[in-house]
DNA sequence: CTTGTATTCAAAGGTGGGCG
DNA sequence: CGCCCACCTTTGAATACAAG
């Protein structure tokens, strides 16, 4: 057993050695005999192998969904999305009690877990449109929609630094896990000016698939923009544009 | 980076035997 | 009786893998 007195406490693995702490100090140790073939065969490795399974069902499920909203979240910058997103469809999987452990999956589990999802870890929506809005989502007809009342920005939206205007969005997504297709759709607010006046009623629908049997996701999210000599620039690479699932129907 | 699991290694903690 | 070594059990931690 090699032990580390140095000064420097290394954690990580450099060629065939394995650095780690503990509490008995810093250790250093040869990497283990674990090889993929060994995972991916041996009968012992069943539970690894199932979970393997459900993990990487979630890992599709989660590209689904992003790419589903792709057209939304190209302005906004999170690098752990795709991770965290992830690690929310694990928990949506191993909701499923409908099928026994390795099988589960998104549909039979509850998708209603992903039910405020903050798509920009940077910038929640929770955080940047304290307006108050109502969602809403009509299976049978295909329709969902998000109204919010009048508001006053200069007290509702949260605006980073040299915004001067702000546009709402929201998204609608009809998402079939298991061939890994969508049915989405889009609407945003006019670019409004961050001032005192009140806004108009907003009303935005998106149209999906009437009668579906697949599960309804809908996003909501902020934009911000600045009004420069007549044209009117995003705000430096989306960091503070936010972006929520604000209302899922699930099967 | 995200999750859970089997496996393995080594340290740590506990116990028993042998010897002085 | 006391001490030390050897062995056994327990515990903790790291690794690999799955798909982006």
């Amino acid at each position: 057993m090699a032990k580390q007195s140095g000064i420097i406490p290394l954690q990580g693995t450099i060629g065939n050695i394995t650095f780690y702490k503990t509490k008995s100090g810093h250790l250093a140790r040869e990497k283990t005999s674990v090889n993929a073939n060994r995972i991916a065969t041996d009968p012992a490795f069943i539970r690894t192998r199932e979970n393997g399974a459900e993990f990487g069902r979630a890992g599709k499920a989660s590209k689904v969904l992003r790419t589903a909203f792709r057209a939304m979240l190209l302005n906004i910058g999170d690098s752990y999305m795709a991770s965290r997103l992830t690690r929310e469809m694990v928990k949506v999987i191993q909701a499923d009690a409908t099928n026994a452990r390795g099988l589960r999956n998104v549909i039979d589990g509850e998708a209603e877990l992903l039910k405020g999802f903050e798509f920009n870890n940077n910038s929640r929506l929770t955080g940047a449109l304290y307006a108050p809005f109502i969602t809403a989502i009509d299976r049978v007809a295909g329709t969902l929609k998000v109204d919010i009342p009048p508001f006053v920005p200069v007290n509702m939206v949260a605006a980073p630094m040299g915004a001067t205007h702000f546009k709402v969005q929201a998204a609608g997504a009809e998402i079939d896990f298991e061939v890994e297709t969508f049915v989405n759709g889009n609407t945003a607010s006019a670019e409004l000016p961050i001032d005192a006046t009140p806004t108009a009623v907003m009303a935005l629908t998106v149209n999906v698939t009437a009668n579906s049997t697949k599960p309804l996701f809908l996003a909501l999210g902020v934009e911000f923009y600045q009004h420069v000599n007549g044209t009117m620039y995003g705000l430096k690479n989306g960091t503070y544009n936010a972006l929520a699932l604000v209302d899922i129907s699930g099967m």
